[in-house]
RNA sequence: GUGGCUGUAGCUCAGUCGGUAGAGUCCCGGAUUGUGAUUCCGGUUGUCGCGGGUUCGAGCCCCGUCAGCCACCCCA
């Protein structure tokens, strides 16, 4: 009896082979430019108790409000898949005692969850690069951080723009929050019914309204940046300089505000109009004052998060795939009694770090489709003839290049036709391993 | 959470006024071939996203629901 089709959950996706390649050479290259700034991977829950969230990004905010997967874990502790990761990482450094005296940066890369209705470039499940850096308060590390940035985006491929702000200190960005009030009290009546509401929640967010007429009084609005604390002012030009000696352009955004409360000081996005309303691809800034309302020692923190969709997405419209590996060698067997042998063979060769894959039995011509299907650069097939001593053919699938000769000489032969050995090797090392392990 | 568009074969898509499920491609088996060709024969291409309703009769009309896409909101 046909019973329904089960589906993924929504906005939760599958990736196949051909997209896992991607996946996997973007992976690789991010794991590559984090050990030039010598940051450290940590590996963190999904899952963490839905207090830590509601503290560290702000129980008022859209997240937190209406974006978050919880639920009561078996014995009613209440329990959320993470919606980002910084405060993880915070509540994990602060628990491992790992940042009394230290400096450590750390990286994170995996799924983040969100209830949001997906849309391009926007998923419930979507996974994201994080880095933060603790106990390094200097605007040269945000210069740093924000060289890091680039330099992902540059490797990858994709061009985007830099935009920054600053938030100033707490108690600069509450003094402004009362300069924008006096502000807009008199505009209410021309400000869409959104920034009317954001009045009361959030009014820094009524400077990124789109609505036209909330565009035009935010324009002629109080800048932030003009009513920041001295040392906020000083870091921000310092950043600026700084940013500029490094030659990375960047816009002074004074909308910029982002959506998490722990914010203070440099704030960043790199945006792109190419994914349509999901302009941010990377995104972060300053969060001074987190580790502390989490519990830990008054620690200065930095951090940003990359979105591997979105980057994957600017990769495919900018014309840079990555194709799938293939196999080396495809080895078909024709008929029953050469399977064996073929298979003996293939293993052998596997021995020797050649990646084979095998097919077969079957007719000749479908053995034949089975080896272009395959992929491989090279071909062989291996019959009842071969089993009893006659020689096999070798040949290039795309090419001209061809051997013939022993089926238990192949390893010769895919030398001859140019084949450096091994292709694959394992990475671990016995006598480093065993050395460091305790447990 | 709100709105618009779209769901038919593995894939790309037709389907008229409500009247018996279609094309191309791909896949599988076989004949010929005898190191990827061509040709020929045969086969599955399907709960028309799912569930109701109207009707003698629904892929088509109505309601609900699920999913995808796009936008709002918000964000990576």
């Amino acid at each position: 009896m046909a019973s329904k089709e089960l589906q993924a959950v929504r906005g939760m996706n599958d990736i196949f082979p051909e997209e896992s390649a991607g996946w996997q050479a973007l992976e690789g290259d991010l794991r590559m430019l984090l050990a030039l700034y010598d940051y450290g991977e940590v590996r963190l829950p999904l899952l963490e108790s839905t207090e830590l969230f509601a503290r560290a990004i702000g129980d008022a905010t859209d997240i937190v409000q209406k974006e978050m997967y919880t639920f009561a874990d078996r014995n009613g502790d209440s329990l959320t898949l993470r919606p980002e990761g910084t405060a993880g990482c915070v509540r994990a450094a602060i628990q491992a005692r790992s940042i009394r005296g230290q400096t450590p940066r750390y990286y994170y890369m995996g799924p983040m969850f969100r209830h949001e209705r997906p849309q391009k470039g926007r998923y419930r499940q979507f996974h994201q690069l994080g880095v933060e850096v603790f106990g390094l308060p200097a605007a040269g590390t945000d210069a740093e951080v924000i060289a890091l940035s680039a330099r992902i985006l540059r490797t990858a491929g994709v061009t985007a723009s830099l935009q920054i702000n600053s938030l100033g200190s707490p108690a600069a960005r509450i003094h402004y929050r009362t300069l924008l009030l006096d502000y807009l009290r008199p505009r209410r009546g021309e400000l869409c019914a959104d920034c009317r509401e954001r009045m009361e929640r959030n009014p820094l967010r009524v400077l990124d309204c789109k609505v036209p007429a909330c565009q035009e009084i935010a324009r002629m609005a109080p800048h932030l940046v003009d009513h920041l604390d001295e040392d906020s002012a000083a870091h921000f030009a310092s950043l600026q300089s700084l940013l500029t000696a490094l030659d990375i352009p960047y816009l002074v955004n004074h909308s910029l505000v982002r959506g998490l409360d722990y914010y203070n000081r440099t704030v960043f996005e790199w945006v792109t109009d190419a994914l349509g309303a999901q302009g941010t691809v990377l995104a972060g800034g300053r969060y001074d004052g987190l580790v502390a309302q989490l519990g830990g020692a008054d620690t200065p923190a930095i951090g940003f998060a990359v979105g591997l969709e979105r980057l994957l997405a600017l990769q495919a419209l900018q014309g840079r795939g990555v194709e799938a590996p293939r196999p080396l060698l495809f080895i078909g067997a024709l008929e029953d009694i050469a399977v064996a042998g073929a298979w003996r063979i293939a293993e052998r060769l596997r021995d020797a770090g050649i990646s084979v894959v095998t097919g077969g039995p079957a007719t000749f011509k479908n053995v034949m489709k089975q080896a272009e299907r395959s992929r491989a650069r090279f071909q062989a097939l291996i019959g009842a003839e071969q089993i009893a001593g006659a020689a096999l053919i070798l040949k290039e699938q795309a090419g001209e290049g061809r051997w013939q000769g022993d089926p238990e000489a192949l390893y010769e032969g895919l030398r001859s036709l140019g084949v450096d050995f091994p292709q694959h090797a394992p990475h671990t090392v016995p006598n480093f391993a065993t050395a460091r392990t305790s447990s």
